[in-house]
DNA sequence: ACAGTGACTACAT
DNA sequence: AATGTAGCCACTG
């Protein structure tokens, strides 16, 4: 795997339980702000990852969960968010700006 | 090596 | 306010 990769999948495994951050705040916190599609690519890549990425915790910008179709149909990305305590309407995280959590601040 | 692509964003109509 | 378009950059065939 790539050393972006690694690096993505890095910063999401340290997301603290409960809590949930963006594609452009992982690129940025890689120091390639511009490359948020790659961040999402990465996920979309998680599922071949050994130790499981919660990839549930990162979405996009507005909090809406634009990657759901990627996990596998059995559980939703939106009842894993919800096993967390995370509310989540029409596939929009609820009280998103408190909730979220950037590795650049936090790392 | 080149062109196509994508779980994104920001800007422009 | 709601769509459309266009950069973005690393990966894949």
């Amino acid at each position: 795997m790539s050393d972006f990769y690694s690096q993505v999948y890095e910063i999401v495994r340290v997301i603290p339980f409960g809590r949930v951050t963006t594609y452009g705040a992982i690129a940025k916190a890689l120091g390639s702000a511009r490359s948020s599609r790659l961040v999402g690519i990465a996920m979309n890549h998680s599922h071949d990852i050994i130790p499981s990425i919660p990839a549930h915790r990162v979405v996009n910008r507005n909090g809406l969960l634009t990657g759901k179709h990627h996990f596998t149909k059995d559980i939703s990305m939106q009842q894993r968010l919800e096993s967390e305590g995370i509310i989540v309407k029409d596939d929009q995280i609820q009280n998103f700006s408190s909730l979220l959590w950037d590795p650049i601040i936090e790392l």
